[in-house]
This record gives C-alpha cells, sequence and structure tokens, in this order.
DNA sequence: CTTGCTACTCTTTTT
DNA sequence: GAGTAGCAAG
C-alpha cells in the first residue's frame, strides 16, 4: 500500500489513478484538490515509474509550488521531489525564456517589470507619444496592454474599437518598444514571449514537449488564455494533462482568467476525463449551506452539491455594528474571547476584507490589545521604497541597460544629477545606440561643470560594481552597493523611521545571503515572482489579516469576514456588470469556505471614507444566508438610523453625576455593543435607554445590567 | 538642484 | 484623510 492513497476516497483514487490522457478533476472547495494533484504526482514516479524530472507541475504562487513539492517529498524522499519541475506559470517561463533568451532576441540577463515599473513605462511611452497623462491615465492604458498580452495580442494585432483603444494601441507598440530597448520583460510577457517561442520554435517546443511527459496544473479556473495556450503547447502531442479547478472559485477574471477554459478544455480534448469531487473535508455543514446559499444565485453554473461528515457546528454569527472602528473592536475583543475559551488557537484564525484599505482599522485595534497579527500584502514588502531602490541598484549593475531601473536610483542619494542631466544622458544613450553604462564609461558624453562630473563619478562607481558582479556573491555585492553607493548612510538618516527602512533593507540583505552563490539574474528574477502568500509565516502563532483574493487556497478555524457593506463586498465597481458581480459573489464564496468551524460575518452600520462617514445597505450576500444557518436576523436601516438620530435630535444631557451620557457607546455582557439615548437618575441607580446594534432598544439598570462603556 | 509647500486624486482584487 | 504630483522659492 502506497501512502499517497491512504485515506482517499473512491473518486479521488480514481482521479489520483486515472489512465494517461486529458483528466480534468472538478472539485469544491475544502475536496482535497491539491492533495489529488500531489497523490497524482507521487503515484506516477511510483507506480507508473516515470522519472522525476519529466513531470511539470503549475501553480499559481509560489507557496502552493513549495506546499506540493514538500508534501511529494514526504511520500517520496527529497530527492525524488528536488528533481520535479513544480513552479508557478511566471517563473518557469521565466526559466525558459533565460536559457533560450537568445532566441527571442534579448540577453540573458533581462529585467522583468513588476506593476510598478510597468506604469513607469507607460508615463515614458505617453510622454514619447506627447499624450497627456490626465487625458489617458497610465494605469487605464497598462491595463489595456495587460489585457492584450493576456490574450496573445501583439501591437501590431491589436486592434481598436474606440478612441481610447485607439490610443492604448499606440501606447502598446511605444511601450513593447521600451521594454525591448531596456532588455526587459513585463509579467505579461513572460507567457506570452514564452508562447510565442513555442509556437514559433519547433526545436524549443519538441524539446520540451518531449522531456515533460506529464503536464499537471493547479487551480486550473484562474488560467487565462495565454496560459491556456501554453498548457496546450506544453502538453503537445503526449495529452497527458492533468488539470483541477473549481469554476466556482473563479476570482481572478479581472487579470484576464476565462472559466471559459473549461469549455475550451472539452472541446479540444473531446475525451477528456472529468471527475467531480463532492466530499467536503474542511467545513461544517452549517459553512457549507451558507456557502452554497450565496453561490446558487449565480447564473450558468454546474450545481455541487457540498457535503462533509463533520456534523453542524456553531452557527454562524451575523453581528452589525457602528462603524469599522467598532467592528474591528468586536473582532479583536471575540479573538480575545475565543482563545481564551481555548476554543481556537490564534494562529487558526483569519480576518478577510475586500481591499486592502480595510485592513488598517483592524490593525489599529489589534495594536490597541496589544495583540500580535500577520498582515498579508498591503503595502507589500517587495513594494516599499527602499526595497525597490536596493533591487534597483542591482538591475542596472545586473542588465546596465535597464533604465528604468537607473532612473530610479541615479540621484538616490541626491548626487546632483537632476532631471534634464538624466535626460541628456538618455538621449545620447539612445543616439548611440549603447548603454548609459557605456556612454558614461568611454566618456564621449561630456557636460560642462557640476552635472559632468557627478554623472563622471556615477560612472565609475557603476562601472566598478558590474566588474565585481562577477567575483563577489550576491549577499557581498549587496553590502558593497550599499556601502559605496551612500544610500545606506542616504537612508539611516537618524530618524525612527529611517530605521525602520534600514530593517526592510537588512532583511532583504538575508533574502540576498541566503540565496547563496546563485546568479544575480536568478536572485533578480526569483525576488520579482513571489507573491505575498510567499511570504506568510506558518510558525507564527497569530491572527492573519488578509483580502479574500489572498486567502484563496489556505484554511482556518476561525474566519472573520468584516465590511459586509453594499459598494465595498460586492464592490462598487461591480455592481452594474453582472459578470463582475457573479465574481464578487464567488469571492463571498471563497471566504466563507475558508472556515473550518466558525464564521462571523460582519456589517458595520456606518462607513467612514474621504474623511466624513455614511450610511450603509447591508450586502445583498447577507440576505442569501439560509435562515437555518445564522444565529440572528439582520436589523432594518430604519431602525437603526432611528437610534443614532434620536441622541442626535435630544443632545439634553444627563443630570450631573450620570455615569452615561446620550451619544456614549457602550456594551453588554448579553446585547452586545449599543448606543445610549437618554440616561435619567432614579434614586440610587441610573436606568439608561439604550439601542443595541444586535439587540435593539432596552432599558437598563446601570448598576445592575453590567453595562459599560466603551473608550473613554 | 533641492526642499518645502499646496492642490489634487484616490479605493478593488495580483503573478 | 493621506499620499503624491506639481510648482515656487532658496
Amino acid at each position: 500500500m502506497f501512502a499517497f492513497l491512504e485515506g482517499l476516497n473512491d473518486k479521488q483514487r480514481a482521479a489520483v489513478e486515472a489512465k494517461d490522457g486529458p483528466t480534468l478533476v472538478l472539485a469544491g472547495p475544502g475536496s482535497g484538490k491539491t492533495r489529488v494533484l500531489t497523490s497524482r504526482i507521487a503515484y506516477l514516479i511510483s507506480v507508473r515509474n516515470t522519472a522525476p524530472y519529466r513531470l511539470m507541475a503549475v501553480t499559481f504562487t509560489n507557496k502552493a509550488a513549495r506546499e506540493m513539492r514538500d508534501r511529494v517529498a514526504q511520500f517520496l524522499g527529497a530527492g525524488k521531489a528536488g528533481d520535479l519541475l513544480i513552479g508557478t506559470f511566471h517563473s518557469i517561463c521565466a526559466r525558459l525564456l533565460r536559457r533560450e533568451s537568445a532566441r527571442i532576441g534579448l540577453d540573458r540577463d533581462f529585467s522583468i517589470y513588476d506593476a510598478d515599473d510597468q506604469l513607469n513605462v507607460v508615463k515614458a511611452a505617453l510622454a514619447e507619444l506627447k499624450l497627456d497623462e490626465k487625458k489617458y491615465k497610465p494605469a487605464s492604458i497598462h491595463a489595456a496592454i495587460s489585457a492584450a498580452k493576456n490574450d496573445l495580442i501583439s501591437p501590431e494585432a491589436y486592434r481598436a474599437e474606440s478612441y481610447f483603444q485607439e490610443i492604448a494601441g499606440r501606447v502598446y507598440a511605444r511601450y513593447n518598444a521600451i521594454l525591448r530597448a531596456n532588455n526587459a520583460l513585463d509579467f505579461d510577457d513572460l507567457i506570452m514571449e514564452t508562447v510565442r517561442l513555442l509556437q514559433s520554435d519547433a526545436a524549443v517546443r519538441e524539446k520540451v514537449q518531449e522531456r515533460y511527459a506529464h503536464v499537471l496544473v493547479d487551480e486550473f479556473q484562474d488560467t487565462n488564455l495565454a496560459q491556456y495556450a501554453l498548457i496546450r503547447l506544453f502538453t503537445g502531442r503526449h495529452r497527458n494533462l492533468f488539470c483541477v479547478g473549481d469554476a466556482d472559485q473563479s476570482i481572478y477574471a479581472w487579470r484576464g482568467a476565462d472559466y471559459r477554459n473549461v469549455l475550451r478544455l472539452r472541446e479540444d480534448y473531446p475525451d477528456l476525463n472529468i471527475i467531480t469531487l463532492d466530499q467536503n473535508y474542511r467545513s461544517t455543514q452549517t459553512i457549507l449551506d451558507a456557502a452554497m446559499g450565496v453561490i446558487r444565485k449565480n447564473p450558468n453554473r454546474i450545481h455541487i452539491n457540498l457535503l462533509t461528515q463533520r456534523g453542524h457546528g456553531p452557527k454562524i454569527a451575523v453581528r452589525e455594528l457602528f462603524n469599522e472602528d467598532e467592528e474591528a473592536q468586536f473582532v479583536v475583543d471575540t479573538i480575545e474571547e475565543l482563545v481564551r475559551q481555548r476554543a481556537a488557537e490564534p494562529g487558526q484564525i483569519a480576518v478577510m476584507y475586500r481591499t486592502n484599505a480595510q485592513s488598517r482599522p483592524l490593525e489599529e485595534a489589534f495594536i490597541r490589545a496589544g495583540m500580535p497579527y500577520r498582515l498579508v500584502g498591503a503595502t507589500r514588502f517587495y513594494a516599499r521604497k527602499e526595497i525597490k531602490d536596493v533591487l534597483a541598484y542591482l538591475r542596472v549593475i545586473n542588465n546596465p541597460a535597464d533604465m528604468i531601473s537607473l532612473r530610479r536610483i541615479i540621484n538616490v542619494p541626491p548626487r546632483g544629477i537632476g532631471e534634464k542631466t538624466y535626460e541628456q544622458l538618455e538621449s545620447a544613450a539612445r543616439a548611440r545606440e549603447a548603454s548609459a553604462l557605456d556612454v558614461l564609461t568611454k566618456g564621449d558624453l561630456s557636460l560642462p561643470g557640476r552635472a559632468g562630473r557627478a554623472l563622471q563619478e556615477f560612472g565609475l562607481l557603476w562601472a566598478q560594481w558590474v566588474r565585481l558582479r562577477n567575483e563577489l556573491s550576491v549577499g557581498q555585492l549587496f553590502d558593497h552597493v550599499l556601502q559605496t553607493s551612500g544610500y545606506k548612510d542616504h537612508l539611516r538618516d537618524g530618524t525612527s523611521e529611517g530605521e525602520d527602512r534600514w530593517a526592510n533593507v537588512m532583511a532583504l540583505r538575508n533574502v540576498a545571503i541566503e540565496a547563496g552563490d546563485v546568479m544575480l539574474s536568478e536572485f533578480l528574477s526569483n525576488v520579482a515572482l513571489v507573491s505575498d502568500v510567499d511570504n506568510f509565516d506558518e510558525t507564527v502563532n497569530a491572527p492573519t489579516l488578509l483580502t479574500l483574493h489572498a486567502a484563496k487556497g489556505l484554511e482556518f478555524n476561525v474566519v472573520f469576514i468584516v465590511g459586509l457593506v453594499e459598494g465595498v463586498l460586492p464592490h462598487s465597481r461591480s455592481l452594474d456588470d453582472p459578470e463582475q458581480m457573479a465574481e464578487e459573489r464567488r469571492l463571498m464564496y471563497v471566504g466563507i469556505t475558508r472556515a473550518k468551524d466558525r464564521l462571523y460575518l460582519l456589517r458595520p452600520f456606518r462607513r467612514s471614507q474621504w474623511g466624513d462617514s455614511e450610511i450603509t445597505e447591508p450586502s445583498r450576500f447577507l440576505s442569501d444566508l439560509p435562515d437555518s444557518v445564522v444565529d440572528s436576523k439582520l436589523h432594518k436601516n430604519s431602525e437603526l438610523l432611528q437610534a443614532t438620530t434620536v441622541w442626535q435630535r435630544q443632545p439634553n444631557k444627563a443630570p450631573a453625576g450620570a455615569r452615561f451620557q446620550p451619544g456614549d457607546r457602550v456594551v453588554h455582557p448579553r446585547f452586545g455593543e449599543g448606543l445610549v439615548l437618554r440616561s435619567t437618575l432614579v434614586r440610587d441607580d441610573e436606568e439608561v435607554e439604550v439601542f443595541f446594534f444586535g439587540a435593539g432598544g432596552k432599558r437598563l439598570s446601570a448598576a445592575m445590567s453590567g453595562l459599560k462603556k466603551i473608550r473613554g
């Protein structure tokens, strides 16, 4: 008996042991999709005697890839797992393209541009075309370019159907030209260029197809057209394709993911073996019923009836709180209580939200309570200025043609090389068809005065770094550049903020040192392609704050979903488009199904934005929960509104000596949080009228009820 | 060329 | 309400 087959149910086992050829495993959340995929790998190696290096497994995050590798290693030993090609679409393509860079007309040390760099390239292209940034937002233009690339449309093939697209098409052509001149590719290029290479070059294609006898794909519903084409090219004649996915968890349509790839798969492979898994091993039936209640409303889907043996568990707590701050406070208080009662480990609790901006009140509440937490995303580590600066230094050393990175650091710290001076350098480089480094070291650009000297000095430094590049390890080069560039002293300016930034740079230094003696280009590639969840530290026992998107593929004993308000979830940008609305619904579905045992769905009554706050409507998804699974019903807005307006209209103070004032935020052991409407003194006690957001209006004794003020 | 001020935009979601 | 782009002054 093989370890990887233990504990699998009949359907899972049928999937793992499927015969060669195209197979698609369609399965609901918590059904062990990834387990099936890893078991399949183990099965192919140990039962079917497939050499490990002949397998390619593709995931969407490095974290998923790492986990898959670890699990295969458990079954087969680290040696065999080490031979497997398991990686993300982007990392697999980057590797291939680096090896074959000559065939696509790039130097093997090409840079990989992230979202930030891409925006800078769009801005440069707009400037060259003398187009107004205000009129054509770089972000929108870039979205159009990215969409084209995800659909494998080259600048030449781009057909505009509107005036905006007309502009976008022109920028696209310039944009790509700039990328190539900088010896750089963007994220989307990694896929598109690999597809083009495999399509046009039979030798490379056959080499890849021959080598990888089996292709396995995780999260198939998130593939876009380019990735689908890539899968087909990888798969080739052997047709040994094994995909797992769940159309109900498709939440990346906005970046080109196309659930119709499932239909394409059926068309392209008429003999496709489809296996459906509905058994859920994660959540209580209560949570699954809630999830199905929400997802059922989506049109054009094949319903999977989610079933579990885990029993019903506690009901879902739906709570209405006054605003985001109180919502956050509720989360923290509830977590404290759950942990005190030993109902959950802190590390097994997650708080999820639609947008990164929503993490802020939560973070504040955690900090106030002195409770540690883990934050995924937000100001991403690799998006921080100091990190991008240091990486830009390394990138210009690795790839002297990279003007986007050069521009970033040429005057950081200030060296007296301003915009004008930089532009002269750039146009000199362009005129001579040489890199800026060549121009500087050959000394054939002589500018007079301060600027000229500053450039010359920088050129000497730069040339020295490039010479050291092959002599020093990445870690040593890192230290050397930081010191000699003056960036270290620039950053450590004596402020505490400077020290924070320095600490981040030191964290990056650790990554560089741990990288050992890899090539600089490989190191830069790796850091360009890490995602947020990749840095998720499993060993810290603290609650996790993350977006619903980032939560996909994860599971927690206790899940809070906050901000369940129209305009947030579903997001306001999705309200008028049924397709986008369906995706918001799937997002809610993904969130609910992350929970194993307990689920809290929170709705703030007021939402603050742009400084002032406004009354919210509860998310439509809340009303799609079956009555039987929730522990309380929502209040009408009019009731909640009444509570807040009553005290606003009656600003009459409570009598002297009263503990409670109208407008005070209070908490009651049984009724939860509420708002004091009025307070009167009765003999030696105080009668308080409170509107509780979860329980309605009550009249209570101040002395007897256990009523407490919240903060101040 | 750098610094400091004002005015303006911005809120999806990410490899 | 906050981060940043753009501008004026030093």
